[in-house]
DNA sequence: AGAGGTTCTCGGGCGC
DNA sequence: TGCGCCCGAGAACCTC
């Protein structure tokens, strides 16, 4: 589900709705969704009475602060909050819930139990997996032409491959760079290396551009997204071409069309990416 | 029936 | 031979 865009909007909503309240109790209903501590109990342990203070974001992942911890959690494909009273029913796909003193449930709910959540003690969340070894954000000064065009040059993937690599950039999932592609007239399975010095500048200025943009209209909803507050994003409606496969390409009319490129659907239009 | 918004792990291949 | 990197395939799970 989420890529940058949907985290940054989870994330916003998600600190409107559960700053400073303390963790009462925490129940755990599948427990491989806890990476680290390997124990769920220690997990428990760790959070019970702690209050939450922040709710960062980096790449893909949200990091939410209470005073002691930073909990990184992963939503994968599926994975959603939703803050509820305690006595609404549990549904079936709710994992992981976090009690708080005020009779309110933070509940983690993942069809497709992809999602991952890595506790650490404040200070320690950087300097080991998942969040070690993250490319530059996408809004970041760090994130120039010179350093797109740089680690375009020493890969031999095809450029959609290139840019899903979150270690070379964070935050582009499959909706995204199918769109910054096409906006920069790009075709997905171009080698990296061969993108010419005009080729890159266009690219870089369409990643931030589209990201921006989408995070402005609080992500895409293709299925299921909704964020924390159970509104569906809106730039699903700027889509250019992914999920429009047969439909016409906006700029010239040619039918879109539909490939695999490294095992992800890919849409693309046969006449404006080259 | 197969694909789906993600990323980790595992081998094979290559170069030093 | 060994090591490290890079790359592609498969896996994790459920719903429609």
């Amino acid at each position: 589900m989420p890529e940058m865009p949907e985290v940054e909007t989870v994330r916003k909503t998600l600190k409107n709705l559960i700053l400073n309240k303390q963790i009462n109790d925490i129940t755990v209903h599948w427990p491989k969704i806890i990476k680290i501590p390997p124990e769920f109990e220690q997990f428990i342990d760790a959070l019970k009475g702690e209050t939450i203070v922040d709710i960062g974001r980096r790449g893909k992942f949200l990091i939410i602060y209470t005073e002691h911890y930073a909990l990184v959690s992963h939503l994968r494909m599926e994975g959603k909050y939703r803050l509820v009273q305690n006595d609404e029913p549990v549904d079936k796909h709710t994992h992981v819930i976090f009690h708080f003193t005020d009779k309110t449930d933070l509940r983690y709910n993942d069809v497709r139990k992809f999602g991952t959540m890595h506790l650490f003690k404040i200070g320690e969340e950087f300097r080991e997996a998942p969040l070690c070894d993250l490319g530059p954000e996408p809004f970041s000064e760090e994130f120039t032409e010179k350093y797109l065009k740089d680690i375009l040059a020493k890969t031999n993937r095809k450029i959609k491959i290139a840019l899903l690599d979150q270690k070379l950039l964070v935050g582009l999932g499959n909706i995204y760079v199918d769109e910054a592609l096409f906006r920069s007239r790009i075709h997905p399975e171009r080698m990296a290396s061969s993108l010419k010095p005009e080729e890159i500048k266009n690219l870089h200025g369409e990643i931030v551009k589209t990201l921006l943009e989408a995070v402005e209209k609080g992500g895409s909803t293709i299925r299921s997204y909704v964020n924390s507050q159970g509104e569906m994003g809106m730039f699903q409606l700027e889509l250019y071409v992914y999920g429009r496969k047969g439909e016409e390409c906006k700029w010239c009319g040619t039918p879109l069309v539909k490939i695999v490129v490294g095992g992800r659907g890919t849409h693309y239009c046969p006449n404006c990416q080259k």
